[in-house]
DNA sequence: TGATTTAAACCGACCGGTTGGTATAAATAT
DNA sequence: ATATTTATACCAACCGGTCGGTTTAAATCA
């Protein structure tokens, strides 16, 4: 049986996570994850050389996914609409559309976890997240920034943190859903988030929100059918 | 030397609180939470049946402080003030403040680092947290209630989870100080939660934003000295 | 005297990691 | 077409060390 390498690896990988955010990296025994993922020891240090070593493949595997998914969705924003507003309003709707959907709560996030030991890891593994969270931060700053030129905030903030916010929200989001069972409290903390967003730069506080559904309808409406 | 038990006591628990937010409960041992105290594991499990009545008994304590906190910091809210809005924002800003003063970057919180490593604790201490969880949604929702009484919002919102956001954005804060050694993310925080409040609720947005300071000011003001 | 602490030896279970070896399939050589 | 090699993928058994926890006996202080 020695066929399928990547499929392990993912497996083990998979097996990995889950343990991880349930019991933590450092109770997470690499005998439990093979029990897991139905392998032998030896398959498991054939594919990583120590569990450190997992640990990064891991919290590289989340970022890669996390930072094009944060992509995808800013440039599905941009194509909906041309202001900056309604862009940042739109990719939040689709993160918390994302977690509306949710029927078991959510399972937790790595960076978290691991930032919660983090004296486990190396800088490498730890400078990973370190890298997600400015990405995170950059991007939506320098669309903070283009909406401010249009709107004045109705309270002086810093780009920054606000920018952060939606990172520190996140992270709390999920660390509610954990306690209390909930599968709907992140959603809920991200409409929270558009709120704030909105009641800071929209210029009519009292209008409905932008979201992702209403935009694609307008946009459907502009392009008649059968033109 | 047998004379304080409740300094070695304490002196065990502080250890192993320091050793948990860096590490984890799973990778703090005993030996390294005696080594930190200085004292002997004879000692330690003269103090605790086992390390998981350790885990019961830091959560309890924190549990018990952080309630007293809250409680405190509502009625010295209270007390400034009659308006249910301005009660609540001081009440954030005592909380604002305190994270403004930190020179270093937050070292976590004990809920948050338990609740990612939730396999490892029995329902009793969980439940502890959960406790305090529900306690935070009680008295903020109360406030929140008496808030829309008098301020319609300007977004509906529920507000349970417009009381659960605090907590969210305090756990979220917590983690992006660690994650970018940055002592003044928890404030910055707070007073995007307490902007978000006053532009949902206040009558005039615009307004600077009620703070302890200045309510005590007025305060001393309406009372002038020598009467 | 009784509460508190030290020092040291010890236990079974489990830890991350290593070893030597095997099964498989594709490439290569004849 | 067949024999051989090579690389990949995987396994069962095992290793030294650490884990939480126990035990015992003596010492220290109030």
């Amino acid at each position: 049986m020695a066929r399928n390498g990547a499929a392990t690896r993912k497996s083990i990988m998979d097996a990995a996570q889950a343990l991880i955010l349930e019991t933590g990296f450092s109770a997470t025994s690499v005998d439990t994850v093979i029990a897991r993922a139905g392998i032998t020891k030896g398959a498991f240090f054939y594919h990583f050389r120590t569990k450190a070593d997992l640990a990064e493949a891991l919290v590289e595997r989340d970022a890669a996914e996390d930072l094009h998914l944060l992509e995808e969705h800013l440039t599905q924003a941009e194509a909906l609409t041309d202001d900056p507003l309604e862009q940042l309003l739109v990719c939040m709707d689709f993160y918390e559309q994302k977690m509306e959907a949710l029927v078991t709560p959510y399972p937790g996030c790595l960076y978290a976890s691991f930032i919660y030991e983090a004296q486990l890891f190396d800088d490498r593994t730890l400078g990973i997240v370190r890298r997600v969270f400015s990405v995170w931060r950059v991007r939506l700053t320098e669309k903070l920034k283009r909406i401010m030129e249009r709107y004045p905030p109705r309270i002086p903030v810093s780009v920054e943190t606000l920018a952060d916010m939606n990172l520190a929200i996140a992270e709390g989001a999920f660390i509610l859903s954990k306690v209390n069972h909930d599968p709907k409290a992140v959603a809920a903390q991200y409409r929270h988030y558009r709120n704030y967003l909105h009641l800071l730069f929209a210029p009519d506080p009292k209008a409905p929100l932008p979201s992702a559904a209403r935009l694609q309808e307008t946009k459907l409406d502009a392009v008649p059918a059968g033109s």
